[in-house]
DNA sequence: TCCCATCGTGACAGCGCTAACATACTCGAC
DNA sequence: GTCGAGTATGTTAGCGCTGTCACGATGGGA
């Protein structure tokens, strides 16, 4: 049935060609094609120069799943995303992206786990690939997924919020501090009626945390009503904005949990003729590019989004080479950028 | 030296279970829990039971390399994307996105290719992991990648802009139509010196194409100096909007190949206190969420990005199913978005 | 009663590659 | 000339799964 039985080695038409057809032609061997191919130096100038002749000549190009099953080393990172329709993560997936690519490896993308149940069935399909490590952005809390991530076998960064307890490597920011130093400005500023406003991932939840600890410290109390929004979009900051307004009418600044929100308010403000930062103060967090476009400009908290990716990669591979990797934590960092709008 | 020869079959600590381990636990052999994992209704349901205890008391999660070697279909759909940092780019990423995980495969993101070479080696990488499909944000131009496409084996889909001569398949819309309705629609609001500003890609080129083929219908000229920018942001689009009336003072239109770029300008307006659409009318094309928030809102084109993705993905998948694709070519059209600031 | 279709299961081989060991050959030291 | 070390290449045996065919059991129709 197998091929070896037949009595030429050639491929039939239209079937891709196989390493040994390349040795045939080249007048070597599987094996040899293959460190050629992969580990240059360990084979004679010329031998490699019909290698490459014949790989140029049939047009080859090797099959990497069987190499990875084979070399138990599939050359494939994979990163798992809540949503790619959001700037910030995409950002982060570019920074990833470049440094896989970089290093010759693949990007799988696994996209759509803001719900702990399709998170948990996305890991397991991704973890089928055998990835040589996996990153998520979000800290994972379940149990089963931690154990499933654990028992990958491979380096696992859990990425944009950093954990004293991660499942191996973490790179990122603190979430909460960013809220705390944020409405510390504000206090700063001379606020005293301070709310609130973001969605109800754990990226907000603990922003939301960092704001109450330093309102707490400052002896404040929130300056509004709890204002959840259901989805991230300038839309949603403007009727956030008009609800706060309406509901605790003393409010003099809102911290708004991302800057797409912040911008809605900012815009709804302009029209609705509210002066900021007079009436009331407006802050963001993410920075995105319009933030600084505006008029007045968006206060806000500038975020690592690239380099959480890029460097989160970076660390992975230097962990999947055998190279030490010295912290577990990896804090990025973040920084306020004060501009007009508070 | 192999595992087959060691008496007992039970795998060493750390390593993770095979498709025989579960067998075994299950009294059946590796065929049979193949094949209760994915064509249930041809085993008898007390086995399949027994098999499915098995995997979940051992964690089993079948190696997809191996599955993917011996089957020939790996169940990755590629799809390579000039940069995933432009939100419409991004909701393509999606939709496609969306599609492959609800058909239960999997997506090899390729980024970075606005150079043919990176391009090429991009795909040869993806090539190599002998997805079921691939699909390309872009038409392929180097014959040298499209023969790689072609031999690859699988259905590809080219998606954004229309193509006569598609590899395969072709998902998207024209983007030669899209600028000549933007021009002449602005032509119908009475403008007679109307100005042009992107970049140099292929979808930007298309775009101008189709507006200087309206003008020259109109009986105009190009209503301004031939601005290119080099990258796309808002403050490109803002120093783009300088220039240009600058250059061309008598300028009364200006549509700009994104709304990124456009929006730029409707800011730079607005500080600079030039009226739109009083002084001059600006129109983009994208239609992303910031258009119409702002005042004026932005008069622009609305682009299917999402569909594409999920509508590309769906063909591919189809024709891996072997169902017949009615066409080859499928138009998903654009809308013009009339606003306020043209 | 026999036959053949159908169902459930299994044996075997192979997908295309590489790790590990084995072999051949070269060259300089003694 | 012999030996050992180093270099280049080859042989063998899988990696973990599934396609293909084969086989036994069951059951309804002739």
């Amino acid at each position: 049935m197998g091929r070896s039985i037949t009595a030429s080695r050639v491929r039939s038409t239209g079937d891709r060609p196989r390493i040994e057809d390349v040795a045939a032609l080249a007048g070597t061997t599987a094996i040899t094609v293959s460190r050629a191919l992969h580990r240059p130096e360990k084979v004679a100038a010329e031998t490699r120069r019909k290698v490459l002749e014949a790989v140029a000549a049939l047009g080859y190009i090797p099959n990497l799943a069987a190499s990875a099953l084979a070399s138990r080393r599939s050359r494939i990172l994979a990163l798992v995303v809540p949503t790619i329709a959001n700037s910030v993560f995409a950002d982060t997936v570019h920074g990833f992206s470049d440094a896989v690519t970089a290093a010759g490896l693949q990007l799988l993308l696994g996209q759509g786990t803001y719900a702990p149940e399709t998170e948990h069935r996305l890991l397991t399909a991704l973890v089928g690939r055998r990835p040589d490590a996996i990153a998520v952005i979000g800290i994972v809390r379940r149990t089963e997924t931690r154990e499933l991530l654990r028992r990958a076998g491979v380096p696992i960064a859990e990425i944009w919020d950093l954990t004293a307890t991660p499942i191996d490597l973490v790179v990122g920011f603190s979430n909460r501090a960013a809220g705390h130093a944020m409405t510390r400005f504000l206090v700063g500023r001379g606020r005293r009626h301070i709310a609130f406003v973001g969605g109800d991932d754990d990226r907000a939840a603990a922003r939301r945390d960092g704001y109450a600890a330093a309102l707490g410290e400052s002896g404040l109390a929130p300056g509004g009503a709890d204002i959840r929004v259901a989805d991230i979009s300038y839309g949603a900051g403007r009727r956030a904005l008009r609800a706060l307004l309406e509901a605790a009418p003393a409010v003099d600044a809102a911290f708004f949990a991302t800057d797409v929100l912040a911008v809605g308010a900012l815009l709804e403000c302009r029209e609705m003729g509210i002066a900021v930062p007079g009436r009331i103060a407006i802050a963001g967090l993410g920075d995105l590019e319009i933030a600084r476009e505006l008029s007045p400009a968006l206060t806000t908290v500038r975020v690592p989004s690239y380099d959480i990716g890029r460097r989160a990669a970076e660390l992975l591979l230097a962990r999947i080479a055998g190279d030490a990797v010295a912290s577990a934590v990896t804090d990025l960092g973040f920084e306020i950028i004060a501009r007009e709008s508070a």
